[in-house]
RNA sequence: GGAGAGAUGGCCGAGUGGACGAAGGCGCACGCCUGGAGAGCGUGUGGGCCCCAAAAGGGUCUCGAGGGUUCGAAUCCCUCUCUCUCCGCCA
């Protein structure tokens, strides 16, 4: 949510991020926003002012009771003033649902860095890291691989569950927890991560805390008692600190978390169908940041340098890009995708996401912090980043160590997590 | 799932219809005191919104949430949420 001041004081500048996005300004509707906000603050100032005269009165028939006066006179003028302000409260309450309701559907402002554009086109690329492997053979995909070598099984998991479910078996199954464990362990032991493993259904107060509602429940799995299936440990994670404020020495919070997400996918029919790389469930290790104000973006490059790292570890081949405009999540002001080179198929595949939020989750969520030297607490910046999922990274791993005769070599940094194991087959 | 108890400021805790964010204590900050520390003494110490160009200042709201009774609610009534205890069930 941005500052409703934002808007008041420059709306032009809110509109024109909006056109950027992409988005319609008939959906973030800033003239509304500005409309009701006037008359809200009319509302106000009457109300206010009959308030104050009601809180005098009250103090006089205290006063006049004191001295054994009558004090049906003023009693009599009270009632009427408090049916007043009983309908101006309600009026009140009416336009300021209706101004959460507006400003909810409003998305971040990009940061001036982000490069605008109309579509992923125009988004930049801004390093590369490793190198393709080169075959002396034909590669394969990796559900290929996994298939034959008999540790994914796709058959059984749309069985189980439904197409876009996947049944890990075997050594399958142990690389995914053997990635979770690398990441996790990388990121508490060196990069200063303290490590949570938080509610994986949340809310709705959680899941509009950090943007997923309202706009987006059709992409959320949502359970019959109301809370939802968590897309992204950024949901959870994130909303440890709403409704507090935390005290300035303590930024930036850094906490990582490995959890399983649950994604609709409503809308991708037909977007990669094959294999795991979008699933309705997949293993994630998320990091997140509560950060100061003034050192967010740094943070974020930070954030993003954690991700690469894993992957480098893994030595995989990928590049780092800046999302434009058009391509911004909802909440971020800036983001970098980290996008892991598939080499059963020969292309760049998303496998991070690192964002920064800036104020905008932490307003909705209104987690705060406090000044050391003093005065109001403040929105803190909240960043979050896949460090990295976990179900891409063992796909690229299985293509990008494929050997001719379908077999896979356990990348070294996996090795001891895999209980020494060198090759899958 | 059944029965009961509770929710007040950073924390503990008083307050059952009339001035007041709300006694007292702890904590914290500052000052005095001290060679220094402690003790002691004194002062201060939540948040939101609105008015104001801003500061200063002023107003208003806020005792888990929402609604009701009343001229007036932390206090009375109703609903909900959460926490705790006991019973049942259970990994």
């Amino acid at each position: 949510m941005l500052d409703v001041k934002t808007i008041r004081e420059d709306p032009e500048r809110v509109k024109r991020a909006i056109t950027e996005r992409g988005m319609s300004v008939e959906v973030a509707d800033v003239e509304g926003v500005l409309e009701i906000d006037a008359r809200r603050r009319e509302i106000l100032v009457e109300v206010e002012e009959l308030k104050r005269r009601s809180n005098k009165a009250s103090e006089e028939i205290v006063a006049l009771k004191k001295k054994g006066r009558d004090t049906a006179p003023v009693v009599g003028e009270m009632k009427g003033i408090s049916e007043s302000i009983k309908e101006m409260d309600t009026d009140v309450r009416e336009v300021e649902a209706r101004i959460r309701e507006l400003m909810l559907d409003i998305p971040n402002i990009p940061d001036g860095s982000v490069p605008i554009g109309a579509d992923e086109t125009a988004n930049v690329e801004v390093r590369r890291s490793g190198k393709p492997p080169e075959f002396t053979f034909k590669s394969k995909p990796h559900w290929e691989l996994g298939e034959e070598l008999d540790i994914l099984d796709f058959q059984r998991g749309a069985k189980i569950a439904s197409s876009r479910f996947t049944l890990l078996k075997g050594a399958g199954a142990l690389l995914e927890r053997a990635l979770m464990n690398l990441m996790l362990d990388v990121h508490t032991r060196e990069h200063g991560y303290t490590e949570v493993f938080p509610p994986i259904l949340g809310n709705r107060d959680t899941f509009t805390s950090t943007g997923q509602l309202p706009k987006f429940e059709e992409d959320m799995y949502v359970c019959s008692d109301d809370l939802l299936l968590a897309p992204t440990a950024e949901v959870p994670v994130t909303n440890i600190f709403r409704d507090e404020i935390i005290p300035e020495e303590n930024l930036p919070i850094k906490y990582s978390a490995y959890t399983p997400c649950f994604r609709r996918e409503a809308g991708s029919y037909g977007k990669d169908v094959r294999g795991i790389i979008r699933q309705h469930q997949f293993n994630k290790v998320e990091m997140v940041k509560f950060a100061h104000p003034d050192n967010s973006f740094d943070e974020l490059e930070s954030m993003t340098a954690d991700a690469e790292d894993i992957l480098e570890r893994l030595g995989l081949h990928f590049r780092v890009v800046s999302l434009c405009t058009a391509d911004l999540g909802f909440s971020a002001a800036k983001c970098y995708d980290l996008e892991v080179w598939m080499a059963g198929v020969g292309e760049f595949k998303e496998i991070s996401s690192c964002s920064n939020c800036t104020d905008f989750q932490a307003r909705r969520a209104n987690i705060r912090f406090k000044p050391a030297v003093g005065g109001k607490p403040r929105f803190v910046h909240t960043l979050n980043g896949s460090g990295v999922a976990i179900g891409r990274a063992s796909a690229a791993v299985m293509e990008h160590y494929q050997m001719d005769d379908g077999r896979i070599v356990v990348p070294p940094a996996l090795q001891p997590y895999m209980g020494g194991m060198t090759v899958i087959g």
